[in-house]
DNA sequence: ATCTTTCTGGAACGGTAGGTCCATAATTAT
DNA sequence: ATAATTATGGACCTACCGTTCCAGAAAGAT
């Protein structure tokens, strides 16, 4: 009964993401997202309420993206392999620098600290959540529970730190390398204090 | 001959320093600047330029008092302890939530990625000069020259991560043990290869 | 005291931001 | 075919953005 929606609410969305990822919240105008999602303004305000509606979504669908990649890992790897696969994944993928626009969930937090605390804090937690993936699986790979928790901090300030260095355009190899560092130590670490799990 | 400048140039500029490095370039308005900084539009414009020549400014400021931080610890105490002392000396001074802003050169990188490249690239530029004070503590630490780059490569890592839970509000005890967790690693891989040098 | 120079406050500018509103087009149910 | 309902395009709104401009205040030089 009555005229329906004409565009895929989905693929708007994956759009909306794209463009915010990219640019960040306040740079990216209304008529930035009308553009790229192909719809007018009143379509938008009755879809989606205002911007920071939109953006609060995207956020949800980024994350979620985020952990699928990581769990999809997890359940087909070997653990310490399916950490690994997360962040070279996540930076060694392809060196189109249009496509290096870091995570979304640090950009958000660094660039809306002092603005919009609750979308700051949002994409904390989403971010709080990798981390537990991260603590789950150094867990697999028999890392002790307080063991697995402090890497897990480690690593999740590694991956944060790397999203900053992946906007400055740094070069694959010498980003691989540095991950490699890292996980070197991690690897290291566990293996000193469980001998017994030589493999990971 | 002729009227002087009423303002201190340089005590407006601390102002707008801590201006930019709390709120970012977008969302600091020139009136937000005004403010604080106690002064007209037409001095502002006459001494600065514009919004954009005052940012290239504070950056500048921000990045020579970040490296003078790092170097007066290098002169006066043993090197990894230097190293030590800038990071816990950024992350563990205050428990202030309103002086936990990261850091003013990270900050511009991610949110001036997409919207500004010179001013991403001069704030990634200060930032590798860090990196490359980094490097030289640790030649001084008694790391090999190859290893010295990649660690230094890895704590400029470090920082930067750091730097992202900082404007999270995380705890300083959790900060803290993180930023042991990474020094800790470090630390023991340079006297695992130098045995010699067991004091760092 | 006057002249000259420079700085200063505030009004004004065009542009754009996010958001609202309404007449119209399109669709389904009857 | 008509009525009822909802989506759509685009004009319009207010507020604020960074910037410019100008009249007048303030200070040094003579």
């Amino acid at each position: 009964m009555s005229r329906p929606v004409e565009f895929d609410r989905d693929q708007a969305v994956q759009k909306a993401v794209h463009l915010f990822w990219q640019k960040g919240y306040q740079a990216t105008s209304l008529t930035d997202l009308l553009d790229a999602m192909g719809l007018s303004r009143s379509s938008f305000y009755a879809a989606f309420g205002d911007k920071r509606g939109l953006f609060v979504e995207c956020l949800d669908v980024f994350a979620s993206r985020n952990q699928a990649l990581l769990q999809r890992a997890r359940d087909r790897k070997p653990p310490m392999a399916a950490l690994r696969s997360y962040f070279e994944r996540n930076f060694g993928q392809t060196s189109d620098p249009d496509l290096h626009f870091g995570c979304m969930l640090v950009n958000t937090v660094i660039e809306l600290a002092a603005i919009d605390q609750g979308l700051c804090d949002l994409a904390g937690q989403h971010l709080k959540t990798v981390q537990d993936l991260f603590e789950a699986c150094l867990g697999d790979a028999g890392a002790e529970p307080d063991e697995a928790k402090q890497a897990a901090a480690f690593l999740m300030m590694v991956n944060e730190g790397a999203r900053v260095s992946d906007r400055q355009r740094i070069s694959i190899p010498d980003q691989l390398a540095r991950i490699n560092t890292a996980f070197g130590y991690v690897e290291s670490s566990i293996a000193n204090r469980n001998p017994a799990n030589a493999q990971l």
